[in-house]
DNA sequence: TGCAAAATTTCAATGGGTGAAAACAATAAA
DNA sequence: TTTATTGTTTTCACCCATTGAAATTTTGCA
Protein backbone atom coordinates (compact mmCIF):
# COMPACT_ATOMS: atom_id res chain seq x y z
CA UNK A 1 0.00 0.00 0.00
CA UNK A 2 2.31 2.48 0.65
CA UNK A 3 5.43 1.69 -2.06
CA UNK A 4 7.61 3.88 -3.74
CA UNK A 5 5.03 4.17 -6.70
CA UNK A 6 2.19 5.39 -4.10
CA UNK A 7 4.65 7.45 -2.25
CA UNK A 8 5.63 9.54 -5.34
CA UNK A 9 2.02 9.75 -6.79
CA UNK A 10 1.03 11.22 -3.49
CA UNK A 11 4.05 13.87 -3.61
CA UNK A 12 3.52 15.15 -7.90
CA UNK A 13 -0.21 15.59 -6.74
CA UNK A 14 0.32 18.04 -3.69
CA UNK A 15 3.04 19.41 -6.05
CA UNK A 16 0.63 20.19 -8.91
CA UNK A 17 -2.04 21.54 -6.33
CA UNK A 18 0.58 23.57 -4.73
CA UNK A 19 2.16 24.97 -8.29
CA UNK A 20 -1.06 25.50 -9.32
CA UNK A 21 -2.46 27.50 -6.17
CA UNK A 22 0.54 29.66 -6.34
CA UNK A 23 0.22 30.42 -10.09
CA UNK A 24 -3.42 30.97 -10.05
CA UNK A 25 -2.80 33.98 -7.20
CA UNK A 26 0.78 35.05 -8.73
CA UNK A 27 -0.99 35.91 -12.52
CA UNK A 28 -4.31 34.75 -12.16
CA UNK A 29 -6.88 31.88 -12.75
CA UNK A 30 -7.77 32.58 -16.89
CA UNK A 31 -3.93 33.63 -17.24
CA UNK A 32 -1.83 30.53 -16.15
CA UNK A 33 -1.42 27.87 -18.46
CA UNK A 34 -1.48 23.86 -17.79
CA UNK A 35 1.93 24.52 -19.29
CA UNK A 36 3.19 26.50 -16.73
CA UNK A 37 1.40 24.39 -13.83
CA UNK A 38 2.76 21.43 -14.96
CA UNK A 39 6.28 23.11 -15.68
CA UNK A 40 6.47 24.40 -12.22
CA UNK A 41 5.66 20.80 -10.56
CA UNK A 42 8.35 19.22 -12.88
CA UNK A 43 5.91 16.75 -14.81
CA UNK A 44 4.50 16.95 -18.52
CA UNK A 45 1.96 18.98 -19.64
CA UNK A 46 -0.16 15.41 -20.28
CA UNK A 47 0.39 14.39 -16.89
CA UNK A 48 -1.56 17.05 -15.30
CA UNK A 49 -4.47 14.90 -16.49
CA UNK A 50 -3.87 11.83 -14.77
CA UNK A 51 -4.38 13.36 -11.54
CA UNK A 52 -7.26 16.25 -12.37
CA UNK A 53 -9.71 16.35 -15.14
CA UNK A 54 -9.49 19.59 -15.45
CA UNK A 55 -7.92 22.82 -14.73
CA UNK A 56 -10.61 24.06 -12.52
CA UNK A 57 -10.90 20.08 -10.56
CA UNK A 58 -6.95 21.23 -9.05
CA UNK A 59 -9.03 23.92 -6.93
CA UNK A 60 -11.20 21.18 -5.24
CA UNK A 61 -8.58 18.45 -4.93
CA UNK A 62 -10.45 17.65 -1.26
CA UNK A 63 -13.81 17.92 -2.26
CA UNK A 64 -14.15 14.12 -2.71
CA UNK A 65 -13.40 13.44 1.05
CA UNK A 66 -15.64 16.27 2.69
CA UNK A 67 -18.54 14.71 1.30
CA UNK A 68 -17.59 11.07 2.19
CA UNK A 69 -16.97 12.28 5.68
CA UNK A 70 -20.74 14.15 5.26
CA UNK A 71 -22.10 11.14 4.01
CA UNK A 72 -20.51 8.82 6.74
CA UNK A 73 -22.21 11.42 9.35
CA UNK A 74 -25.66 10.57 8.50
CA UNK A 75 -25.25 6.84 8.02
CA UNK A 76 -24.12 6.62 11.44
CA UNK A 77 -26.54 8.48 13.31
CA UNK A 78 -27.49 7.88 16.92
CA UNK A 79 -31.34 6.17 17.47
CA UNK A 80 -32.62 9.54 19.15
CA UNK A 81 -31.63 12.29 16.58
CA UNK A 82 -33.89 14.40 14.98
CA UNK A 83 -33.54 15.47 10.68
CA UNK A 84 -32.56 18.25 11.82
CA UNK A 85 -30.40 17.61 14.42
CA UNK A 86 -27.94 15.20 12.19
CA UNK A 87 -28.46 18.04 9.23
CA UNK A 88 -26.73 21.00 11.69
CA UNK A 89 -24.29 18.71 12.93
CA UNK A 90 -23.19 18.15 9.13
CA UNK A 91 -23.17 22.10 8.60
CA UNK A 92 -20.81 22.35 11.81
CA UNK A 93 -18.69 19.56 10.87
CA UNK A 94 -18.21 21.65 6.86
CA UNK A 95 -17.33 24.89 9.06
CA UNK A 96 -14.80 23.33 11.31
CA UNK A 97 -13.30 21.15 8.23
CA UNK A 98 -12.83 24.49 6.12
CA UNK A 99 -11.81 26.31 8.87
CA UNK A 100 -9.15 23.76 9.83
CA UNK A 101 -6.47 23.73 6.56
CA UNK A 102 -5.93 20.45 5.75
CA UNK A 103 -2.60 19.36 4.12
CA UNK A 104 -2.03 23.05 2.85
CA UNK A 105 -1.30 26.53 5.08
CA UNK A 106 -3.93 28.30 6.05
CA UNK A 107 -2.89 31.24 3.28
CA UNK A 108 -3.73 28.71 0.31
CA UNK A 109 -6.46 27.77 1.87
CA UNK A 110 -8.06 31.47 2.15
CA UNK A 111 -6.36 31.97 -1.16
CA UNK A 112 -8.40 29.32 -2.18
CA UNK A 113 -11.43 30.42 -1.21
CA UNK A 114 -10.76 33.79 -2.81
CA UNK A 115 -10.39 31.89 -6.14
CA UNK A 116 -13.75 30.48 -5.90
CA UNK A 117 -15.71 32.74 -5.30
CA UNK A 118 -13.74 34.94 -7.87
CA UNK A 119 -13.45 33.11 -11.27
CA UNK A 120 -16.53 32.48 -12.67
CA UNK A 121 -15.20 29.30 -13.76
CA UNK A 122 -14.37 28.27 -10.36
CA UNK A 123 -17.86 29.29 -8.61
CA UNK A 124 -19.52 27.26 -11.96
CA UNK A 125 -17.81 23.81 -10.57
CA UNK A 126 -17.91 24.81 -7.43
CA UNK A 127 -22.38 24.87 -7.53
CA UNK A 128 -21.59 21.36 -9.92
CA UNK A 129 -19.65 19.80 -7.14
CA UNK A 130 -22.38 21.71 -4.08
CA UNK A 131 -25.33 20.64 -6.01
CA UNK A 132 -24.09 16.96 -6.83
CA UNK A 133 -23.33 16.65 -3.07
CA UNK A 134 -26.64 17.99 -2.06
CA UNK A 135 -28.30 15.00 -4.00
CA UNK A 136 -25.89 12.31 -2.22
CA UNK A 137 -26.55 13.84 1.13
CA UNK A 138 -30.28 14.25 0.53
CA UNK A 139 -29.98 10.47 -0.42
CA UNK A 140 -28.16 9.71 2.86
CA UNK A 141 -30.73 11.72 4.71
CA UNK A 142 -33.51 9.43 3.06
CA UNK A 143 -31.71 7.04 4.39
CA UNK A 144 -30.70 7.69 8.07
CA UNK A 145 -34.98 8.08 7.97
CA UNK A 146 -36.52 6.12 5.88
CA UNK A 147 -39.47 5.99 8.26
CA UNK A 148 -39.57 9.74 8.81
CA UNK A 149 -39.25 11.45 5.25
CA UNK A 150 -39.98 10.77 1.68
CA UNK A 151 -37.03 10.80 -0.88
CA UNK A 152 -38.51 14.50 -1.63
CA UNK A 153 -39.23 16.11 1.04
CA UNK A 154 -35.50 14.88 2.55
CA UNK A 155 -34.12 16.43 -0.56
CA UNK A 156 -36.29 19.81 0.19
CA UNK A 157 -34.96 19.93 3.76
CA UNK A 158 -31.20 19.28 2.61
CA UNK A 159 -31.76 21.95 -0.81
CA UNK A 160 -33.32 24.55 1.93
CA UNK A 161 -30.59 24.47 4.81
CA UNK A 162 -27.95 24.62 2.49
CA UNK A 163 -29.28 27.14 -0.31
CA UNK A 164 -30.23 29.35 2.78
CA UNK A 165 -26.99 28.88 4.06
CA UNK A 166 -25.34 29.80 0.54
CA UNK A 167 -27.20 32.34 -0.82
CA UNK A 168 -27.09 34.46 2.62
CA UNK A 169 -23.24 33.68 3.15
CA UNK A 170 -22.57 34.86 -0.76
CA UNK A 171 -24.41 37.63 -0.38
CA UNK A 172 -22.76 38.99 3.06
CA UNK A 173 -19.39 38.09 1.63
CA UNK A 174 -20.33 41.31 -0.41
CA UNK A 175 -20.24 43.73 2.28
CA UNK A 176 -18.33 42.06 4.83
CA UNK A 177 -14.84 39.85 5.60
CA UNK A 178 -14.16 38.06 8.65
CA UNK A 179 -14.52 34.57 9.31
CA UNK A 180 -16.92 34.77 12.27
CA UNK A 181 -19.08 36.93 10.45
CA UNK A 182 -19.70 34.92 7.85
CA UNK A 183 -20.32 31.82 10.60
CA UNK A 184 -22.88 34.05 12.76
CA UNK A 185 -24.84 34.62 9.07
CA UNK A 186 -24.97 31.18 8.16
CA UNK A 187 -26.24 30.35 11.92
CA UNK A 188 -28.73 32.88 11.23
CA UNK A 189 -29.62 31.35 8.04
CA UNK A 190 -30.01 28.08 9.48
CA UNK A 191 -32.36 29.36 11.99
CA UNK A 192 -34.61 30.82 9.12
CA UNK A 193 -34.66 27.51 7.16
CA UNK A 194 -35.45 25.67 10.25
CA UNK A 195 -37.85 27.57 11.41
CA UNK A 196 -39.59 28.50 8.29
CA UNK A 197 -40.10 31.63 6.20
CA UNK A 198 -43.44 32.07 7.30
CA UNK A 199 -41.89 33.54 10.27
CA UNK A 200 -40.39 36.60 8.60
CA UNK A 201 -43.94 37.58 7.62
CA UNK B 1 -36.06 50.35 -33.77
CA UNK B 2 -37.26 47.93 -36.22
CA UNK B 3 -35.49 48.98 -39.06
CA UNK B 4 -34.09 45.45 -41.32
CA UNK B 5 -30.89 45.32 -39.47
CA UNK B 6 -32.83 44.44 -36.15
CA UNK B 7 -34.74 41.79 -37.97
CA UNK B 8 -32.20 40.45 -39.61
CA UNK B 9 -30.13 40.23 -36.14
CA UNK B 10 -33.38 38.51 -34.45
CA UNK B 11 -33.60 35.92 -37.46
CA UNK B 12 -29.91 34.80 -37.39
CA UNK B 13 -30.36 34.52 -33.65
CA UNK B 14 -33.57 32.35 -33.80
CA UNK B 15 -31.68 30.60 -36.72
CA UNK B 16 -28.65 30.08 -34.42
CA UNK B 17 -30.41 28.69 -31.42
CA UNK B 18 -32.46 26.42 -33.78
CA UNK B 19 -29.63 25.19 -35.38
CA UNK B 20 -28.40 24.28 -31.89
CA UNK B 21 -30.78 22.61 -30.62
CA UNK B 22 -31.86 20.50 -33.20
CA UNK B 23 -27.75 19.45 -33.59
CA UNK B 24 -27.27 18.86 -30.07
CA UNK B 25 -30.66 16.67 -30.37
CA UNK B 26 -29.34 14.54 -32.92
CA UNK B 27 -25.81 14.12 -32.24
CA UNK B 28 -25.09 15.52 -28.36
CA UNK B 29 -23.96 18.60 -27.02
CA UNK B 30 -20.35 17.91 -26.56
CA UNK B 31 -20.25 15.78 -30.38
CA UNK B 32 -21.65 18.79 -32.35
CA UNK B 33 -19.25 21.53 -33.25
CA UNK B 34 -19.26 25.66 -33.77
CA UNK B 35 -18.30 25.13 -36.71
CA UNK B 36 -21.35 22.74 -37.43
CA UNK B 37 -24.13 25.17 -35.30
CA UNK B 38 -23.35 28.01 -37.63
CA UNK B 39 -23.25 26.11 -41.03
CA UNK B 40 -26.29 25.25 -40.46
CA UNK B 41 -27.55 28.65 -39.62
CA UNK B 42 -25.42 30.05 -42.88
CA UNK B 43 -22.98 32.00 -40.76
CA UNK B 44 -19.29 31.88 -40.14
CA UNK B 45 -18.57 30.59 -37.03
CA UNK B 46 -17.01 33.90 -35.69
CA UNK B 47 -20.40 35.94 -35.56
CA UNK B 48 -21.54 32.67 -33.69
CA UNK B 49 -20.01 34.87 -30.56
CA UNK B 50 -21.62 38.02 -31.29
CA UNK B 51 -24.82 36.09 -30.64
CA UNK B 52 -23.84 34.15 -27.57
CA UNK B 53 -20.62 34.36 -25.28
CA UNK B 54 -20.12 30.15 -25.46
CA UNK B 55 -21.70 27.24 -26.89
CA UNK B 56 -23.67 26.78 -23.57
CA UNK B 57 -25.39 29.99 -23.83
CA UNK B 58 -27.51 29.30 -26.85
CA UNK B 59 -29.30 27.26 -24.43
CA UNK B 60 -29.94 30.01 -22.12
CA UNK B 61 -31.49 32.42 -24.90
CA UNK B 62 -34.43 33.73 -22.53
CA UNK B 63 -32.66 33.73 -18.87
CA UNK B 64 -31.78 37.01 -19.13
CA UNK B 65 -35.82 37.79 -19.83
CA UNK B 66 -37.11 35.89 -16.77
CA UNK B 67 -34.91 37.09 -14.68
CA UNK B 68 -36.02 40.53 -15.39
CA UNK B 69 -39.64 39.53 -15.24
CA UNK B 70 -38.89 37.96 -11.42
CA UNK B 71 -37.61 41.23 -10.46
CA UNK B 72 -40.33 43.51 -11.85
CA UNK B 73 -42.47 41.62 -9.92
CA UNK B 74 -40.71 42.26 -6.88
CA UNK B 75 -40.24 45.89 -7.62
CA UNK B 76 -44.07 45.97 -8.29
CA UNK B 77 -45.28 44.45 -5.02
CA UNK B 78 -48.83 45.74 -3.65
CA UNK B 79 -48.33 47.28 -0.14
CA UNK B 80 -50.42 44.28 1.03
CA UNK B 81 -48.09 41.77 0.05
CA UNK B 82 -46.34 39.57 2.67
CA UNK B 83 -42.17 37.99 1.96
CA UNK B 84 -43.99 34.75 1.52
CA UNK B 85 -46.60 35.72 -0.65
CA UNK B 86 -44.69 38.00 -2.76
CA UNK B 87 -42.08 34.83 -3.33
CA UNK B 88 -44.80 32.28 -3.98
CA UNK B 89 -46.25 34.24 -6.90
CA UNK B 90 -42.28 34.19 -8.47
CA UNK B 91 -42.66 30.66 -8.20
CA UNK B 92 -45.81 30.41 -10.14
CA UNK B 93 -44.86 32.74 -12.30
CA UNK B 94 -41.43 30.87 -13.34
CA UNK B 95 -43.22 27.15 -13.45
CA UNK B 96 -46.24 29.18 -16.25
CA UNK B 97 -43.04 30.04 -18.21
CA UNK B 98 -41.52 27.23 -18.34
CA UNK B 99 -44.60 25.68 -19.41
CA UNK B 100 -45.45 28.48 -21.99
CA UNK B 101 -42.76 28.18 -24.36
CA UNK B 102 -41.61 31.66 -25.57
CA UNK B 103 -40.48 31.14 -29.61
CA UNK B 104 -39.69 27.87 -29.32
CA UNK B 105 -42.08 24.53 -30.39
CA UNK B 106 -43.29 22.85 -27.19
CA UNK B 107 -40.67 20.33 -28.41
CA UNK B 108 -37.49 21.96 -28.26
CA UNK B 109 -38.63 23.84 -24.63
CA UNK B 110 -38.77 19.79 -23.65
CA UNK B 111 -35.49 19.00 -25.56
CA UNK B 112 -33.80 21.49 -23.62
CA UNK B 113 -35.07 20.79 -20.40
CA UNK B 114 -33.64 17.62 -21.45
CA UNK B 115 -30.63 18.95 -21.99
CA UNK B 116 -29.99 20.85 -19.31
CA UNK B 117 -30.18 17.64 -16.75
CA UNK B 118 -28.08 15.57 -18.71
CA UNK B 119 -25.19 17.63 -20.05
CA UNK B 120 -22.41 18.64 -16.76
CA UNK B 121 -21.25 21.52 -18.79
CA UNK B 122 -25.00 23.04 -18.78
CA UNK B 123 -25.74 21.69 -15.94
CA UNK B 124 -22.54 23.65 -14.70
CA UNK B 125 -24.25 26.99 -16.65
CA UNK B 126 -27.68 26.30 -15.45
CA UNK B 127 -26.90 26.28 -11.64
CA UNK B 128 -24.27 29.36 -11.95
CA UNK B 129 -27.33 31.52 -13.79
CA UNK B 130 -29.57 30.29 -11.13
CA UNK B 131 -27.37 31.49 -8.75
CA UNK B 132 -26.62 35.04 -9.83
CA UNK B 133 -30.74 35.13 -10.51
CA UNK B 134 -30.86 34.23 -6.49
CA UNK B 135 -28.69 37.02 -5.39
CA UNK B 136 -30.61 39.94 -7.58
CA UNK B 137 -33.44 38.25 -6.86
CA UNK B 138 -32.64 38.46 -2.90
CA UNK B 139 -31.49 42.06 -3.26
CA UNK B 140 -35.09 42.72 -5.11
CA UNK B 141 -36.70 41.39 -2.12
CA UNK B 142 -35.01 43.13 0.20
CA UNK B 143 -35.91 46.31 -1.37
CA UNK B 144 -39.20 45.60 -1.91
CA UNK B 145 -39.30 44.89 2.34
CA UNK B 146 -36.61 47.20 3.37
CA UNK B 147 -37.96 47.49 6.63
CA UNK B 148 -39.05 44.30 6.99
CA UNK B 149 -36.10 41.99 6.45
CA UNK B 150 -32.36 42.52 6.69
CA UNK B 151 -30.28 41.42 3.26
CA UNK B 152 -29.42 38.34 4.85
CA UNK B 153 -32.66 37.14 5.70
CA UNK B 154 -33.62 38.08 2.03
CA UNK B 155 -30.85 36.09 1.10
CA UNK B 156 -31.64 32.96 3.08
CA UNK B 157 -35.37 32.98 2.37
CA UNK B 158 -34.91 32.68 -1.41
CA UNK B 159 -32.25 30.36 -0.91
CA UNK B 160 -34.27 28.45 0.99
CA UNK B 161 -37.14 28.59 -0.82
CA UNK B 162 -35.26 27.99 -4.41
CA UNK B 163 -32.84 25.64 -2.72
CA UNK B 164 -35.84 23.04 -1.41
CA UNK B 165 -37.55 23.02 -5.03
CA UNK B 166 -34.36 22.47 -7.01
CA UNK B 167 -32.73 19.86 -4.98
CA UNK B 168 -36.55 17.95 -4.73
CA UNK B 169 -37.22 18.77 -8.77
CA UNK B 170 -34.47 17.05 -9.50
CA UNK B 171 -34.77 13.59 -7.30
CA UNK B 172 -37.67 13.47 -8.21
CA UNK B 173 -36.81 13.53 -11.97
CA UNK B 174 -34.80 10.82 -11.61
CA UNK B 175 -37.43 8.85 -10.16
CA UNK B 176 -40.92 10.01 -12.29
CA UNK B 177 -41.46 12.09 -15.29
CA UNK B 178 -44.73 13.79 -15.41
CA UNK B 179 -44.47 17.70 -15.43
CA UNK B 180 -47.31 17.49 -13.37
CA UNK B 181 -45.61 15.26 -11.14
CA UNK B 182 -42.84 17.93 -10.91
CA UNK B 183 -45.02 20.54 -10.17
CA UNK B 184 -46.75 18.50 -7.30
CA UNK B 185 -42.93 17.97 -5.87
CA UNK B 186 -42.65 21.44 -6.08
CA UNK B 187 -45.43 22.79 -4.13
CA UNK B 188 -44.36 20.48 -1.61
CA UNK B 189 -41.10 21.23 -1.20
CA UNK B 190 -42.19 24.91 -0.96
CA UNK B 191 -44.11 23.94 1.67
CA UNK B 192 -41.41 22.44 3.54
CA UNK B 193 -39.44 25.71 2.78
CA UNK B 194 -42.08 28.06 4.11
CA UNK B 195 -43.09 26.03 7.04
CA UNK B 196 -39.47 25.16 8.00
CA UNK B 197 -37.59 21.41 8.36
CA UNK B 198 -38.43 21.61 12.00
CA UNK B 199 -42.05 20.29 10.80
CA UNK B 200 -39.93 17.26 9.61
CA UNK B 201 -38.91 16.07 12.81
C1' DT C 1 -26.16 57.49 -55.51
C1' DG C 2 -22.49 57.61 -52.09
C1' DC C 3 -20.76 57.66 -47.46
C1' DA C 4 -20.45 56.33 -42.47
C1' DA C 5 -21.64 52.95 -39.18
C1' DA C 6 -22.66 48.27 -38.06
C1' DA C 7 -22.21 43.49 -38.87
C1' DT C 8 -19.87 39.62 -41.05
C1' DT C 9 -16.11 37.12 -42.73
C1' DT C 10 -11.40 35.69 -42.98
C1' DC C 11 -7.20 34.66 -40.90
C1' DA C 12 -4.05 33.51 -37.49
C1' DA C 13 -3.18 32.11 -32.78
C1' DT C 14 -3.75 30.46 -28.08
C1' DG C 15 -4.78 27.07 -24.89
C1' DG C 16 -7.53 23.21 -22.80
C1' DG C 17 -8.27 18.59 -23.43
C1' DT C 18 -7.70 13.64 -25.53
C1' DG C 19 -5.97 9.29 -27.73
C1' DA C 20 -2.17 6.29 -28.76
C1' DA C 21 2.33 4.61 -28.95
C1' DA C 22 6.97 4.76 -27.05
C1' DA C 23 10.03 5.19 -23.14
C1' DC C 24 10.65 4.49 -18.17
C1' DA C 25 10.41 3.03 -13.60
C1' DA C 26 8.84 -0.01 -9.81
C1' DT C 27 7.62 -4.55 -8.29
C1' DA C 28 7.40 -9.22 -7.97
C1' DA C 29 8.94 -13.80 -9.67
C1' DA C 30 12.44 -16.87 -10.74
C1' DT D 1 20.42 -10.35 -9.52
C1' DT D 2 18.19 -10.81 -13.79
C1' DT D 3 13.76 -10.85 -15.98
C1' DA D 4 9.04 -10.43 -16.95
C1' DT D 5 5.13 -7.65 -15.70
C1' DT D 6 2.61 -3.85 -14.79
C1' DG D 7 1.78 1.04 -13.81
C1' DT D 8 3.29 5.84 -14.96
C1' DT D 9 5.04 9.40 -17.65
C1' DT D 10 6.37 11.44 -21.86
C1' DT D 11 5.98 12.60 -26.68
C1' DC D 12 3.38 13.56 -30.45
C1' DA D 13 -0.37 14.61 -33.22
C1' DC D 14 -4.71 16.04 -33.01
C1' DC D 15 -9.56 18.56 -32.24
C1' DC D 16 -12.17 22.30 -30.98
C1' DA D 17 -13.73 26.55 -28.29
C1' DT D 18 -12.58 31.10 -28.06
C1' DT D 19 -10.38 35.58 -29.21
C1' DG D 20 -8.15 39.65 -31.66
C1' DA D 21 -7.46 42.17 -35.76
C1' DA D 22 -7.81 43.37 -40.37
C1' DA D 23 -10.46 43.12 -44.58
C1' DT D 24 -15.04 43.06 -46.59
C1' DT D 25 -19.85 43.40 -47.03
C1' DT D 26 -24.49 45.35 -45.61
C1' DT D 27 -27.60 48.62 -44.19
C1' DG D 28 -29.30 53.28 -42.99
C1' DC D 29 -29.37 57.60 -44.28
C1' DA D 30 -28.17 62.11 -46.40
Amino acid sequence: MVGLRERKKQRTRQALIEAALRLFDDKGFEETTLAEIAARADVSTRTFFSYFASKEDVVFYDTHERLEMAVTTLATRRPGDSVTGVLLRIIEQSFEQAAAYEGLTPEDAALRARLILTEPALQARALLLLFDSQIRISKALYEAFPERLTQEDAAAAVGALIGAIKLAAMVNLEHHRSLEEVWAVARRASEVALSGLRTLD
